[in-house]
DNA sequence: CCAAAGCAAGAGCACTGCTCTCGTTGTTGT
DNA sequence: ACAACAACGAGAGCAGTGCTCTTGCTTTGG
């Protein structure tokens, strides 16, 4: 076959469904996947079965590998599912009126609080994506588009506060100036370097903020979990340079005791 | 048979142990556990099988489950190793001379630099205990010892410098007081609300920075980790409000708190 | 219209966690 | 010293798992 048939055929594929078969393949994996999610969400990652899953939807456990050719290609799916979902969120937050407008900071603790709702709600899918990577070592490459998602609401939240009212660049050790340089240059070329590595270090201290909230280990230490992360998050904005007011006034008032 | 083979029968002079039924128990008990550290080291806490261990260790599956009721026993056993091992290195890290030492903000950052190096080292036991908890949900009575250790170094770290030369307390939103002073009475009385409320964050954001990186998410973003995390570290010391200059006492502030 | 490909179902393999029983062996009270 | 007792190891067995192979049936495309 013609590379150019295929592509063809590919993109054919993609565009619209050609019969009943592949009408009820997507109608299956669907189902599968609901289905999967279902048990996901109610028991965890490492209690999904295949068997169950074919169970459920009435059918035989050897069929199901004709759509998911084994547990880890269908835990792999859910993952895509859940980068996407929370990159859903996000982007929507960001997208809100408190998102849009209003302090650089509050927009950004906004998005970072969507974040937290959906992870708080949905805690074996958040687990799946952000605790130990249950399936090998190194992620499947479908799932690194849908991964940056987050990433990317946050850094076109900071580009536009850089470009509507500056950011206060912080300090940066000379040894760190050029890995600061090259995240710049390959994610966001037009902002400061030094802004960059800390979105990229504020971006990883929010997922840990919320990852000891969803394991348990703020149990017994952090009651008032909301406040407590709306003000973290508030600091992780300033950490980056945001500004609390819509002009750049940043009252850095550190008062010194004892 | 097979198994007092391999059971050593050399003369020992611990006392403590009843006889040689006790002895034998706490042998095998420790055999089991560090065949199981070794699967797990080997491919993770999902693949560690109670058979295997046994077969390795030449007894039968179910001799095994006079020492640990269930798998999910020896999993919480190998939990409460790990806490122990990693707030070993961070309580042997605080004793060093770079961590009782020199700037404040550098001492907090060689603590953290060695829990790093621990996670890096031993990732699924990293992952055991900071990644989704794969047994219950709730952890067991046992692990909440041990898995304050590094929360506590890092406590006494700051209470040192507090004691020394005071810490630059940042500003807080009213909604959060009674919530920082409740966090200060139980865990340190002695230190001001905002900085234990500012140290619980930094703790948190410390474990992102480390899980992502040893969980892969750092993965083609950001290249020279070690000059990263040993700076981000620094600006969460900065952000508990420890101090950069040279500290007017000497490291030799010992104070055991408990 | 017929070969080819996709599909569902069943049997089966190797493995798992866990339970039960059955001899054996070390401990302990008398 | 001896017997009752508790701890122990081994083996069989149960229910469940991921996954493969084979066997028919149905849809598809030339």
């Amino acid at each position: 076959m013609l590379f150019s048939d295929l592509l063809a055929w590919q993109t054919d594929r993609m565009s619209a469904i050609r019969g009943a078969r592949e009408r009820a393949r997507v109608e299956v994996t669907a189902a599968i996947k609901k289905e999967a999610r279902r048990q996901l969400a109610a028991d965890g990652a490492a209690k999904l079965s295949l068997r169950a899953v074919a169970r459920e939807l009435g059918m035989a456990s050897s069929a199901l590998y004709r759509y998911f050719p084994s547990r880890d290609d269908l835990l792999t799916a859910l993952i895509v599912d859940a980068y996407d979902a929370v990159g859903e969120r996000a982007e929507a937050a960001r997208a809100t009126p408190a998102g849009s407008t209003g302090p650089h900071t509050a927009r950004f603790a906004e998005v970072a609080c969507a974040v937290r709702d959906w992870a708080l709600a949905h805690p074996h899918e958040y687990a799946l994506i952000y605790g130990s990577p249950v399936p090998g070592y190194t992620a499947p490459q479908d799932t690194v588009g849908p991964a940056s998602r987050v990433g990317f609401v946050f850094l076109g939240l900071v580009r536009a506060a850089y470009l509507a009212d500056g950011l206060a660049v912080g300090r940066m050790p000379g040894e760190l100036r050029p890995e600061a340089e090259r995240m710049a240059a390959e994610l966001a070329p037009d902002l400061p370097p030094a802004s960059v590595a800390a979105l990229i270090a504020a971006w990883a201290q929010l997922f840990g903020l919320i990852s000891f909230e969803v394991f348990g280990q703020f149990h017994r230490v952090v009651e008032a979990r909301d406040a407590f992360f709306r003000h973290s998050a508030g600091e992780l904005a300033r950490s980056v340079g945001l500004s609390d007011g819509p002009a750049t006034g940043t009252g850095d008032t550190h008062d010194r005791t004892h």
